[in-house]
DNA sequence: GTCCAGAGTGAGAACGTTCTCACCACATCG
DNA sequence: CGATGTGGTGAGAACGTTCTCACTCTGGAC
């Protein structure tokens, strides 16, 4: 009687206790009016049956599927897999669940992702836009009227919240350090597209905008910045973008170690890319601090650990989520404000593998 | 008129077409034959509406969501990240969403997350158990019918496929190559709640039944068995647990090394640990590997980028998810084989930070 | 000319909930 | 004593799909 394969409704439940559906109904949601003994037959027949709830069912008649669409590029990348959770707690603490979609970068993949979340009615989207480019996939989720936050990333032509750090301003603290004790030659590695990360960092105010937009560009805008203050031309050969992943810093690194007038410092812009240069400092035989100053982003969990311990621009990386999550939950209970764009601070936190510039050569000194 | 807020629905763009709603679901579901001229007018309509599928409605009478969902403790430990990739990555080629649990370990959370998921009808489950104790929701799962299937810790008593890891085996390798190389003292740090962890480790055979399913255990119980292999004693004070984050081993092996015969060579049952121990060590100014030599679980991005390189037994972690993830879908395919228990192997990757063991005192050469 | 296959279509019944109404009985208020 | 709630209940209509069935054509085989 209790094993029927399908699972049990509420039209059953209600038929062994002797009640209509609408009545079984309101005892198992737990919502109108039942009186106390009908919803222990009904709980009771319930039971016996293994009843079990039906969300979909439910989701089509009251428009809420209690779910959140989360798209970011990579889970595997650390940085992700702490803003997911972030928005993870946050979720369920409020009951919701959370469906996750990589992208790998891919706009493409991401543009799907968007119409296959839609059409499981999400009720809401947290998303970290790939390419700026193209866009209009958010745009029309955003005026769809899908709750929309974008995680990390801002978009200026999406009309949607946004919680982000001020990478700009992050990375010229981080580079001011560096001046102040002395550094001159400053090698910076990207991991982003060459090309593009060369157009930012280097030649004038073009693209400042589009700076804004991407983590990266932003952090080597700040980086320009900050050389830029003491007077200290960009010399494009100390920008190197290779990649991504940990082999491309150390290919980079290596690089930039091979240049005529080597860099005494060196920042990383993310803390794969940090390990990277270590690792191809070590290789070298290069002592850091004592021949090169590293500095790294995001405080991962081995920063700490390594000889010599890594100095680091921390970013609040669970906040992110967090806080973009939250401010997802406000649009879904109703929320008609407009746009809120949330720029959390970082943090430069100084450990043992910065120290003053060694003392330049004597030609050096002169021209300088 | 193509404005509506709640979107259009098939009828909707039947009604535009001219058709009926049956053609109309026909011609944007791609099923059945539909003539090329209504195929063009009903795609027209829907275009102009708007019109965006419901994946719910559908779900309700397929009976199938392509939603699988992934139960483990957390996302934020690279371990799980690097599993769920995996997941993630074939069921996204099969065309299935993902949704995510966090269960920070806990067993209720764990109960409570295969419910709601169940209730939202997916296709399948992915289960991190958190307690070999309490299992009875799985075995729920498992016997109604939901393809489940259980990843990086086996249960007996849940009839379900499951893809592991040879713990014992790994452990046993890599405490053996410690022994090979003359270490007799060999610490080791565990994470585990400290009582349970010494039960396996140490007395004789008792739990090792249980030491099958549990991780942490299994390994405790390898590196026991390299041990006795070699006749050596297995010590107490040797096998520290101080909990699972890095700073728990930082302490542990500040604690291991403040012993009277400090050990010789350290095994960290996880990357995390591995991470507490190096710091420690740094800390403490005991040289790696003149001192003390180290060897980790889990091939992380930064064990080959710290001084010494690090170590490691390598699991497929990976692989975990993504052969987990294949089993799920054959499942979900009605493939009704008896359950398969897939145990993947590691492998013991040689890097700076173990050695020989130092010359022994002459009074500890004596007695051994 | 008859028959049949099959492509194209439409009407309407599912799927399992929740929600709106209407109804009843009973208590409370004027 | 009648009017007015009010807690408990049931009938039945949504929600937006897919699926089954029946129907109409057309074209080809006999």
């Amino acid at each position: 009687m209790d094993e029927r394969r399908g699972s049990a409704t509420i039209p059953d439940v209600a038929r062994l206790a002797g009640v209509s559906t609408a009545t079984a109904a309101r005892a198992l949601g737990n919502y109108g009016s039942v009186s106390a003994a009908t919803r222990e037959k009904v709980g009771q027949a319930a039971a016996a049956l293994g009843y079990r709830a039906n969300s979909l069912a439910r989701s089509m008649v009251t428009g809420t599927t209690n779910t959140l669409g989360v798209v970011l590029s990579d889970i595997e990348n650390p940085f992700f897999s702490r803003v997911l959770r972030g928005i993870s707690d946050v979720a369920h603490g409020a009951g919701f669940e959370v469906v996750l979609v990589n992208t790998d970068e891919s706009s493409d993949t991401e543009r799907n992702a968007v119409r296959v979340l839609t059409e499981k009615r999400v009720d809401g989207l947290l998303v970290c836009p790939a390419d700026a480019g193209s866009t209009d996939h958010l745009r029309w989720v955003a005026e769809a009227g899908t709750p929309l936050v974008l995680v990390d990333r801002r978009i200026r032509q999406v009309p949607a919240d946004s919680v982000v750090v001020d990478n700009r301003a992050a990375a010229r603290a981080a580079t001011q350090r560096l001046t102040e004790l002395g550094h001159r030659r400053i090698g910076l590695i990207t991991g982003m597209d060459g090309e593009l990360a060369e157009r930012f960092a280097v030649p004038g105010l073009r693209g400042i905008e589009r700076a804004l937009i991407n983590t990266t560009a932003g952090r080597a805008a700040g980086y320009r910045d900050a050389l830029v203050e003491v007077g200290v031309e960009v010399r494009s050969e100390y920008v190197v973008s290779e990649g991504f992943r940990r082999e491309d810093a150390v290919r980079a690194t290596k690089q930039l170690m091979s240049l005529d007038g080597p860099p005494t410092a060196i920042l990383a812009l993310d803390s794969l890319l940090a390990l990277g240069a270590m690792q191809a400092l070590r290789e070298l035989g290069v002592r850091c601090p004592d021949d090169v100053s590293l500095v790294g982003f995001d405080d991962a969990d081995w920063t700490e650990a390594v000889t010599p311990p890594l100095t680091v621009v921390a970013q609040p990386v669970q906040r992110i989520g967090s806080e973009a999550c939250r401010l997802l939950l406000e649009r879904i209970a109703g929320s008609t404000r407009p746009p809120v764009h949330r720029v959390l601070r970082t943090e430069l936190i100084e450990r043992g593998s910065v120290a003053p510039a060694p003392r330049p050569h004597r030609a050096e000194r002169l021209s300088s």
